[in-house]
DNA sequence: CGTGCTTGGTGACATCGTTACTGAACCCTC
DNA sequence: GAGGGTTCAGTAACGATGTCACCAAGCACG
């Protein structure tokens, strides 16, 4: 049932059938486990990477040691970005982390050159998942700039709790999330808690009230 | 000699004699005033710009009215986040603004799309730019996530001088340009001036030790 | 000249980031 | 299960940056 993945993309359901043959033939199914690298500083993938489950968190890394998520690809989505940072440049100094067991469809380089000049419907798919994730990285650079922390983190919990109301992470972890330092995340998630929104425990938050999470969230650029 | 344009693009050069010829033929050269808007929320470009002359200011604008530039295009650059992002996206809030006159190479988006699937010059030439695009994006995050102000004005004063020691810029101008307020420019620019760095007059700045400003904006990541 | 608009200067305060330190929770090893 | 080390969280003090309110100086235009 290997061949089945391609309708796990909408982007590709339009692929023309001969394409759709030269994707399945000449990519393979990898399986990468829970916090590898995928690629980094020195570490240049050989693939596109679609993935099929999992999850996978790119953050930039500063020489002071500081990190910043910059967005996840989840399943049904693509890595596109991380191609084309390395097809050129030095200086650059993002990662790509497996933040669950993740399991992908591996495009070479020379697979993927030859779909983007044969299919249209291929290139729309690639340009439209760099739309996406150039918005992702506007939206970034807006919040990071304009937006208060206590808005941001409280939009972030409310987007990293996944159906139970527990996020795993320790406050080290919830700053890097939003290029912050720990002690600013210390001190609003005790505001929180004071408000009654979360519960505390070592490593892990606990959403209480979400309602008055996302009331302050909503507050946004107003 | 309208035909020798493709000499200026570097990466162009290398181009099959065949799609020279098309490239040519399909895209014509323009000319844009001083000041218009070229692209913007609601006003999607229906071509892919190879500046020849002139510059293109990029910048996001928030709902509140800040804003905050991105990156700019120079003369010999492509401008291609622009078209990624009008591709697919509703909420996006990014302008593309002439600061100078310019004059460039216009690409239908048909013959961009042909242009793509038949050489992989142009392709090599289109994902080198995205790349370069996304890094500088990715500096831009960094820098407002975790460099001081007073060395990114540093480098912003030296980066926007040009020739004459002289820049033409309000303080409000220069706040956008690094996405903070107009009293914090105001501060440093004192500061700066107080150091015998500066000289100041309504409406612009004169460069009076780059050697000052420049040691500041090398303490970086320090 | 006035008058109004744009630009720049400044103080007070709020928010956020940094430094330095403390103690609590957890993990290991014996 | 008793040390001992390590990771994680809490906090106070301070510095840096952003916000608010207001005023003054320069400039444009009648």
């Amino acid at each position: 049932m290997n061949k089945d993945w391609i309708s796990q993309f909408p982007g590709l359901s339009g692929l023309e059938p001969a394409i759709k043959d030269v994707l399945i033939h000449k990519s393979k199914v990898v399986t990468v486990p829970e916090g590898a690298v995928i690629f980094g500083p020195g570490k240049s993938p050989e693939h596109l990477l679609l993935l099929l489950d999992g999850r996978v968190r790119v953050q930039q890394v500063s020489e002071a040691g500081r990190e910043i998520v910059l967005y996840r690809v989840e399943a049904g989505e693509s890595c596109v970005l991380t191609t084309a940072c390395l097809l050129a440049h030095e200086g650059y100094s993002a990662e790509g982390v497996a933040e669950t067991q993740v399991r992908a469809v591996a495009i070479p380089r020379t697979v993927f050159d030859d779909l983007i000049s044969q299919s249209v419907a291929f290139r729309t798919f690639i340009f439209t998942a760099y739309s996406r994730r150039i918005t992702d990285l506007f939206q970034v650079i807006e919040d990071i700039a304009f937006q208060r922390i206590d808005i941001r983190l409280a939009q972030k919990l409310i987007d990293l709790e996944r159906g139970t109301g527990q996020i795993k992470a320790t406050h080290q972890q919830l700053a890097a999330e939003l290029g912050t330092a720990r002690e600013v995340i210390s001190r609003q998630l005790g505001e929180f808690q004071r408000r009654g929104w979360i519960r505390q425990s070592r490593g892990s938050v606990e959403l209480v009230d979400m309602s008055g999470l996302a009331r302050l969230a909503a507050l946004d650029a107003a």
